[in-house]
RNA sequence: GGCCCCGUCGUCCAGAGGCCUAGGACGCUGGGUUUUCAACCCAGAAACGCCGGUUCGAAUCCGGUCGGGGCUGCCA
């Protein structure tokens, strides 16, 4: 058993592709088969190295791999159809010569009898009929003698000898022509499977008007892989028992073409992104520490300091819960990095009042006196001041959150101000304190 | 227009003739918890497109219809 992905590089990996790479992967897996990743790069004018590279890349980091194709070599050389022109021309010949096929305008055309029907098993679809008198006879070489899609593909899949071809649908009306090809050239048939399509919100197949729908952007808005993956399989698919969250391993033991929906499914972003929530909520804390810090260091363009890493590690546990992807995160934790600290002034002005104020000064104080500044303490005299003072906890935590966070929302009150350290918290307490 | 595919809550999925007064999840609404925001817990609204037929019985089978989508390129 043989399966193949079979991308142009005429943009980057797209989710659909993933997806249908994906299924195509899990099904290899699942059975023991050899999965192959070919180049379809007929198309010279918009094919370009860096969408090659672009779309291994990003395979790879969805966690498909292959045992033969671009990238990791086997029997038949670099899987580039722009590198075998020779190959697809001399089967071109082959078929005008034995008045398979035509000259039209320097094109090659190759003939489609007059009736009859060609007939195929689809997995997804059943049983499929059609009938050749609505195939018309359609382009193989163009006027500059390079091969069509439907030739290439064709060709490659018989040498390579690809024995389920699982595509997506768009390309079913395309089938007969192919089996054609193949008939003529007295080739085995593969087996077919039309994957169903991905569609945008507005039930259209998805495309850049969804805007950005490459893999790397989703990777860029800070979506995990595990979290992607486990989306993109429950696109059509579903390993039964209400099951939502599962692994690659999961999914190989339970995967089968049989089992996949014929009709299209929407790619719905929430759910990416609750997905995402749950991937990131169960990281265990040292591989969040390690994600969180890259993905900072990142963001901000330069290397954390020590004192930083010390003030990160003592707050990334209750960031952790709190954000849905790893964009989410710099910005909860900024105010407690060496960086341009600033106080949203409406926000500040929402919460100040003379209650507020008083709570401030006062809970400065006694930070100031506190020997050992640990989450308890601090808790006990945030607390307690309140009572002293007799206000709600609203009034007192919330000016203390806007004052010391620079903003209303943030982490747990204790924990900023603890992950932030005495001195510092001091510092931004007397700050505002002077300020008003 | 022609050919083809598809049709269960807004969305994803479960359902393969009686277990369905249709189940789960996301999202949404309300409530609880609470130091903000989340998380978490509870509750709720929400669907078998429609019409026929088969059958004792249909979301499940058949036909039609309507609706959506794909293809119809010397793009893939």
């Amino acid at each position: 058993m043989k399966l193949r992905i079979a991308p142009s590089p005429t943009g980057k990996l797209h989710i659909g592709n993933a997806r249908t790479a994906l299924f195509n992967w899990l099904y290899a897996k699942a059975n023991n088969g050899t999965f192959l990743v070919r180049i379809d790069d007929t198309d010279t004018e918009r094919s370009t190295e860096e969408f090659k590279n672009d779309i291994i890349q990003n395979f790879r980091w969805l966690g498909i791999d292959w045992d033969e194709g671009v990238d990791v070599g086997g029997p038949h050389g670099e899987y580039k159809q722009s590198l075998r022109f020779e190959r697809y021309q001399e089967v071109a010949n082959q078929l005008l010569s034995e008045g398979l096929a035509y000259e039209d305008d320097g094109a090659v055309r190759f003939k489609v009898p007059d009736n009859g029907s060609i007939e195929f098993k689809d997995y997804v679809r059943g049983d499929m009929s059609f009938n050749l008198s609505d195939v018309e006879d359609f382009v193989i070489l163009r006027s500059d003698k390079s091969p069509t899609y439907h030739l290439a593909s064709t060709i490659d899949d018989i040498d390579y000898g690809i024995t389920i071809i699982a595509r997506g649908e768009d390309i079913l009306s395309s089938t007969p022509k192919h089996i054609l090809i193949m008939q003529a050239l007295n080739s085995d048939l593969p087996d077919f499977c039309h994957l169903p399509l991905l569609f945008g919100p507005d039930g259209k197949k998805l495309s850049k008007r969804h805007g950005d729908t490459s893999v790397e952007a989703f990777r860029d808005k800070g979506i995990l892989q595990e979290a992607m993956f486990n989306y993109l399989c429950l696109l059509g698919w579903s390993p039964g028992n209400d099951l939502e969250k599962f692994d690659s391993e999961l999914a190989v033991e339970k995967f089968d073409f049989k089992d996949v929906l014929p009709n299209s499914a929407i790619f719905d972003e929430k759910k990416l992104l609750w997905l995402n929530g749950l991937y990131i909520r169960s990281t265990n804390e040292e591989d969040f520490e390690k994600t969180a810090i890259n993905q900072i260091e990142n963001d901000l363009s330069r290397t954390l300091f020590t004192d930083e890493l010390n003030r990160l590690t003592k707050i990334l546990p209750s960031v952790q819960e709190r954000i849905e992807t790893l964009n989410d995160l710099t910005p909860q934790v900024l105010f407690l990095l060496d960086e341009p600290f600033v106080v949203n002034s409406e926000e500040w002005d929402s919460v100040n009042s003379t209650e507020a104020q008083s709570y401030l000064e006062n809970i400065r104080e006694k930070f100031k006196d506190l020997e050992e500044f640990s989450l308890e303490n601090i808790e006990l005299i945030m607390r307690e001041t309140l009572k002293d003072l007799d206000l709600k906890t609203k009034v007192g935590f919330q000016a203390t959150r806007v004052a010391v966070t620079g903003t209303k929302i943030s982490p747990p009150l204790f924990e900023s101000i603890h992950s932030l350290g005495k001195e510092a918290s001091l510092a931004r307490l007397a700050e505002t304190i002077e300020k008003l």
